[in-house]
DNA sequence: TACTTTTGCTAACACTGTTAACTAATTAAG
DNA sequence: CTTAATTAGTTAACAGTGTTAGCAAAAGTA
């Protein structure tokens, strides 16, 4: 037959388009541009079409989410390099979380934005459970070092997300008043007294 | 005559209804809630009167990122001891802050929402430039202490707000898989890795 | 009293997300 | 091969959004 096939494929490749026409929309004109009639034009389709690939507006978003959370994955495993010392793989987690912000700023504002129900999509992110589990692991594993100092690694993996998010955030907001430090610079700096809270 | 006065006093009057069943309604429904038309049912007038008071939508929300850091700066300057010691003070400054988001979550969301575009309206907010200066003068009172090390005052800046800023935000987003650890005691910790990256 | 200004309204425009109802095309069954 | 069933895609509507033009009524001034 094949003909089914052909359907589907078909199918999944408007699922594409809805997706691919979305990241452009958001590109050029950001998340709160993005209509579901504006995708049904440059998809060339009408409107309801959309409603048979995606339940709702908030599942397009959700999606891009869910794709934010996959690429800072990558980008952190990407910049960890498991033969270095724990101080410096502490250095590249935060460079490659730093780096994911800047490749894909319109997934962070979607993945991080306040105020925006799509916090709510970021459960159920199988991403965020491996992110997890490599923040705890270097974090035993920089306790150990310093045995004497009773350490929180609950805490310490709260503070750590924090810290990282913040240089981030900032970057992104691009607040008044502040000098336009590079924020990598700002994050290495972070991340070392981070580093040194732990050890000292 | 007294008339013109009592007319101005009038229209002031109904300025602060709109400020106010604004503040009702983004308290009880969310910023995302906030309509024209829902305050002018509140403050029982027709929609066109509100653009009497406030240009457009934005600038509603502009007077309350102002607000907001006016509470902020109030918050923070409430909270430091100037006879404290200068570790001391920024532990102060760090629970003002954290003060102020807690007691005011909406506003913080509107001052710091991320792609939100009332990003724009924090410029030329007097508060802020206050704010920075106590930040300021803190950083380079506490960099004093240790002449040995070359502190970076502008990247130290930076990132005690981007501390600041990560903590709260967290604790407004409320991550899933971050165990609910007290923020006021992540905090500590963090302004504590803070300090001693400057002083050792 | 007549004129002018202010005040507030209705109604509209151009959008938004979402869905019910319909048509046309395609597929499966008799 | 024709008929029935399913699917794909459409139009048109509903309820909501921010914003504004045009008008009526009230209030103040000459």
């Amino acid at each position: 037959m094949g003909v089914s096939e052909r359907k589907q494929r078909q199918h999944e490749e408007l699922r594409n388009q809805i997706i691919e026409c979305s990241r452009e929309i958001v590109e050029e004109e950001g998340w709160a541009n993005l209509s579901i009639r504006k995708i049904a034009d440059a998809i060339e389709y009408s409107v309801p079409v959309i409603y048979k690939h995606f339940e709702n507006k908030e599942a397009i978003t959700a999606y891009f989410v869910q794709e934010g959370f996959q690429n800072l994955l990558n980008e952190v495993l990407a910049h960890i390099d498991s033969n270095a010392s724990i101080e410096d793989r502490f250095q590249q987690l935060g460079m490659g979380y730093y780096h994911f912000a800047e490749k894909f700023p319109k997934h962070y504002e979607v993945m991080f934005g306040l105020g925006i129900p799509t916090c709510e999509s970021a459960r159920n992110v199988e991403s965020i459970n491996q992110l997890s589990g490599i923040f705890r692991s270097m974090i035993k594993e920089l306790s150990h070092k310093n045995p004497n100092k009773e350490i929180d690694q609950c805490l310490k993996y709260r503070t750590l997300w924090s810290l990282l998010h913040g240089v981030v955030a900032f970057e992104l907001l691009a607040l008044p008043g502040v000098n336009p430090v590079c924020s990598a610079k700002a994050l290495e700096d972070v991340v070392d007294g981070y580093v040194k809270s732990i050890l000292f």
